[in-house]
Formats: structure tokens, C-alpha cells, sequence
DNA sequence: TTAGATTCTTAATATACCTTAACTCCTTTG
DNA sequence: CAAAGGAGTTAAGGTATATTAAGAATCTAA
């Protein structure tokens, strides 16, 4: 079925009977992206939450000068939202676009809220996500405070490896807060000692 | 009881039965703390998350050069811990300590890991923290990536006036992520403005 | 297959922020 | 209460990174 890896995702964490597995994935939906397509943008209500079966997408932020600043990248196997908006029943701040050609299942807000309730496991379910996904910004805030532009960079390299191969430098630079100039030339001077 | 305040904490998102307040409680240690008192240090391992109940705490990181980076500051009613390395059971990576006398109340990562599967209920409760430091964290990252330095101090005296109030403009400088001296130039040039 | 658009590179110039240092004012502690 | 250390300020000079611009390489779409 079109749901067995978003069950694999779950069953990492929490085990779920045949009927809730049932009861779940009833209420999915879905998509396949085109490379470029955008599943959010700016301003449109951020109702849904998205795993990503195959493919990778993008979010990002547009500032007052029109600059992006990518937010994160989700590669196969992730979850993505907007999530201050998606919670807040808000306007969303960022767009979220498919880097790649991806298939994504989405998760409406309103149904996760029953889904919460009617299924308590789906609790520590999303507790384990949103730890993990605390985590991951905290490291982020730590090294944009810490390191340089260029220690960044490798250190991104060996993180996300798979994005590297995906996705042009462009985005790579604004996801590490550099311009692509700044970066093209880090790459110059790294091989060059 | 010295555990009212976190016990209205939690009330805020989970109902809990007489007994199950009897059992969580029974877990929590509280403790003061006098002003600049450390409970944690990078490479002690982190068994406790802490609830502030009053006072106020900052987490930071110490980089290659002995630069301080402020993670995060947190006021009476706010939880903090190194998540990482709590979750994981490793060596700390950050130091806690009180920036001003302080009361907190412990809670060890093994009575955690027992409260979450006795008393499933905390399992959204965690959710809904863990959550919220996501979104938290997310919105500091879009900030360091899209304001200058200027901008995201006038967003943190809007964000955190009781901190300005309580901490030194240097620890203020080091959350965001540039040095004193010019955190102090800033406000001259602002006021001239 | 070619035209246009986008990405990457290189280099010159510009700027936001850092470093160092000296001085003043507080706060802490003996 | 005095001494010492830390915090805040100011200013001169330095560096990491941005901006602009132009050319080469690559991708995209008709």
C-alpha cells in the first residue's frame, strides 16, 4: 500500500493494532509534487502537516529584501510543516516547496487533534518528533553562534551529505545564512590548503 | 507545598488525578540555587531536566576560543535542560547556572522515562513543551538568518523585557550572537535615531 | 537544437561586526 | 571601608562576509 512507509515511521516509536493503523491511515491523503511545486506558501493557512515518502522538500523564509533563508531541508522519511502556523492556526511565514519530484502524505490539523484523542500512543508519537526536531534547531542555533561561515559548511557536509547531492549551492548558502558568492569562494580556498 | 507552581504548570495542558499528582511529585527534588551557582557543566552527564520556579536560569556553550554562546535564558515557569544530552544520556555540552537566586525543581531522565509509561497523560504534556521549544528555536533561527544584528536586538526587548531587565547587556550580546562592545554601540546609535 | 534562464565562479569594492585597549562606574568580597 | 574584579562605554583599526558586476557553465523548455 501507498502507506507503508509513513506506518514504518510510526512503528519506530509506538505500535499500533490493525484498526488503529486502519483508523490512521484514513485519514492521509496523498500527493505527488512536481520538482518546484509548493505545498505552503506565505500567508495561505498552514493546515496540514506533511511526511515525506520519497523525493525532498524545502522550507523557507522571505525577509523584507525578498532574501530566502531555508529553514530546513526534509529528505525521505521526514515530517515538515510550518509548525508555529500549523499549531497556531496561523498564516503561514514560510513556503514550502519540493526541491526534487516527491511523493508526500499530508496530516490535517483537525484530524491530528482527534487522532490524539481517540489514540493517546499518537502522543508519545509526536512528543519523540518534536524532541528530536527541538534538538535539531538547538545544534543549529549553537553553531550559528559558534562557528564560522566555513566551519559551518563542513559541518553541514557531513551532516546532510544526501542534500548535498540534491540540491544547488544556492540553497545550501541560504540555509547556512551565507551568500552563494561567499560560499563559491570558501570552496576555493578550501582546496586550496 | 513547595510543588504548587509546577503542579499549576502542568494543569495548564494535562487534569491529573490526586493520586497521580501523589506519584509525580514523590520524583521531584527541589533545590535553591544562589546566583551564579552552576547545575550543570559541559562533560557532567545530564540525568535532570528542571522546572524554574523562580528565579531565572541561562544555558550556554563555550566554543574553541572560551567564547560564550547563550542558548537560552529561562524565567520562573519555564523548563530547561541540556535536551540533548538529557535524552541521550551523554556528556553535557552546555553549563546552567543561575543568573540570580533561584528556585527549581528536578526531575532525573529514569523517573521521566517511569512517569511517561505510568502515567501516559505526560506524554502530551512533554509533547506540548517539546513543541513549543520547536517552534521556540525555530523562530530564533529564522531571526539569526534574516535581521541584522540591530533588528534582533529591538525583537528580543520586545520578547524577553523581563530579561533585559534582569541580565547583563553582555549575556544579552552572547544570545545574540555578537559582542558587547557593539551590542553597547548599537544603543547609542539607536538613540540618536 | 537553440534561446533563455539559472547557477556558479571570480574579482573589486563596501560594510557590518570584531578586536584591542583605555577609561569609568559598579559590584563583590575581604 | 578599601581593593579588585567585572560591566559598560568609546574609539581606532582590522576582518569576515556582503554587494555588485561580468563571464562561463549548466539546465530548461519551446
Amino acid at each position: 500500500m501507498a502507506y507503508d512507509l509513513i506506518l514504518q515511521n510510526i512503528a519506530k516509536h509506538i505500535s499500533l493494532t490493525p484498526a488503529e493503523k486502519q483508523y490512521f491511515t484514513s485519514m492521509l491523503k496523498s500527493e505527488e509534487l512536481k520538482k518546484k511545486a509548493l505545498v505552503l506558501r506565505e500567508g495561505q493557512l498552514c493546515n496540514n502537516i506533511y511526511y515525506v515518502s520519497s523525493g525532498i522538500l524545502r522550507a523557507y523564509h522571505l525577509d523584507k529584501d525578498a532574501k530566502e533563508a531555508t529553514i530546513m531541508f526534509a529528505l525521505s522519511d521526514w515530517w515538515i510543516t510550518d509548525m508555529f502556523c500549523f499549531i497556531n492556526c496561523q498564516p503561514a511565514m514560510l513556503f514550502i516547496e519540493a526541491v526534487e519530484n516527491s511523493s508526500i502524505v499530508g496530516l490535517q490539523k483537525k484530524d491530528l487533534d482527534q487522532l490524539l484523542i481517540e489514540v493517546p500512543k499518537f502522543e508519545r508519537f509526536f512528543r519523540i518528533i518534536m524532541q528530536n526536531a527541538y534538538i535539531r534547531e538547538q545544534l543549529r542555533v549553537i553553531q550559528n553562534l559558534s562557528l564560522s561561515a566555513e566551519e559551518r559548511y563542513h559541518s553541514f557536509l557531513t551532516k546532510y551529505p544526501q542534500v548535498v547531492k540534491q540540491v544547488t549551492q544556492k540553497k545550501i548558502a541560504s540555509y547556512l545564512g551565507i551568500t552563494p558568492e561567499f560560499l563559491s569562494s570558501l570552496k576555493v580556498n578550501k582546496t586550496k590548503n
